[in-house]
DNA sequence: TGTCAGGTTTCGG
DNA sequence: CCGAAACCTGAC
């Protein structure tokens, strides 16, 4: 195991919260799994201890993941001085935005619409355990989230197996265009850019499209607004709820200087009630 | 047993 | 543009 200094790092909250479906507590150590590595974290008093499988000592991948090069301490002080803000931070102390890998993280909230947690955690392992590679760490059984191109072959039919039911079509779709433009994800730059993009893909709206920016491509200044961002901004900050979804992200740029995102994860994981 | 879940698309007005 | 129905299915 690699050892990282790093303090402040609230593993559980930021990996097992609403951010990330890829990621499991087995025997006191995180395991998570990517379209090409399985990834063990596990903390110990300012430390972490990590490792990556079935190639070794990845240190790129795992700072790159864990969003190391935020400066944390800078965003938390900069926050506005609210009770409800504050409240959430006492909670889940610590707690992290993930640089994810970005279709991975675009395909598994395609799946994501309509459903709770535990079913799309179940429906994404089933994927996995069908269709992706399988590897063995610690003596435990892990699969790899499929590759894009398998998903992008499979029918409907055999998508269907996995319980995602219409996202089906959603899921081989979205595949297929991201084959089709590879790597022009790493063309674009700005919010606007990236949402008209993302939005273009069958299945996504500005929600999922949300989630993907935040979670897999470093926009920090919106948050996504599910019905829980959108309670949120309701009913703890006294917005109208017909305003329109532009306006409803421009406040949070306003309000949160720019780190929406960081805020709205804190305050998310308070709201719905994450045990952290 | 019926409703609902971290939405999006489609359709009618 | 805007509200409502339709889409699948496991979970409570």
């Amino acid at each position: 195991m690699n050892k990282l200094n790093l303090s402040n790092y609230n593993l559980h909250s930021t990996l097992l919260g609403g951010q990330s479906f890829s990621w499991d507590l087995k025997d006191g150590a995180y395991y998570g799994f990517t379209q090409d590595k399985i990834v063990k974290i596990l903390s110990q008093k300012g430390y972490i201890f990590w490792q990556t499988y079935p190639q070794s000592n990845d240190e790129n991948f795992i700072k790159n993941y864990l969003n190391l090069d935020v400066d944390y301490e800078y965003i938390i002080q900069n926050f506005p001085k609210d009770t409800h803000l504050e409240k959430a931070i006492n909670k889940h102390s610590g707690l992290r935005i993930l640089n994810q890998d970005f279709e991975q993280t675009l395909l598994s909230f395609i799946l994501s619409s309509a459903k709770n947690i535990k079913a799309i955690r179940s429906s994404i392992r089933d994927l996995n355990k069908k269709y992706g590679q399988k590897i063995i760490v610690d003596n435990k059984v892990f699969y790899l989230f499929p590759k894009t191109e398998i998903l992008a072959g499979l029918s409907i039919a055999e998508l269907k197996n996995s319980s995602i039911g219409f996202r089906a079509n959603y899921l081989k779709s979205s595949a297929q265009k991201l084959i089709e433009n590879k790597d022009k994800i790493n063309s674009l730059k700005t919010e606007n850019e990236y949402r008209d993009f993302l939005t273009s893909f069958n299945g996504v709206g500005n929600k999922i499209a949300d989630c993907t920016m935040v979670f897999s491509l470093k926009i920090q200044d919106i948050t996504p607004l599910d019905v829980w961002g959108i309670r949120i901004l309701t009913d703890l900050y006294g917005l109208e709820n017909n305003l329109k979804y532009e306006q409803m992200q421009s406040w949070v740029k306003d309000y949160f200087k720019g780190y929406g995102a960081w805020a709205g994860q804190f305050l998310f994981e308070d709201i719905r009630g994450f045990k952290p």
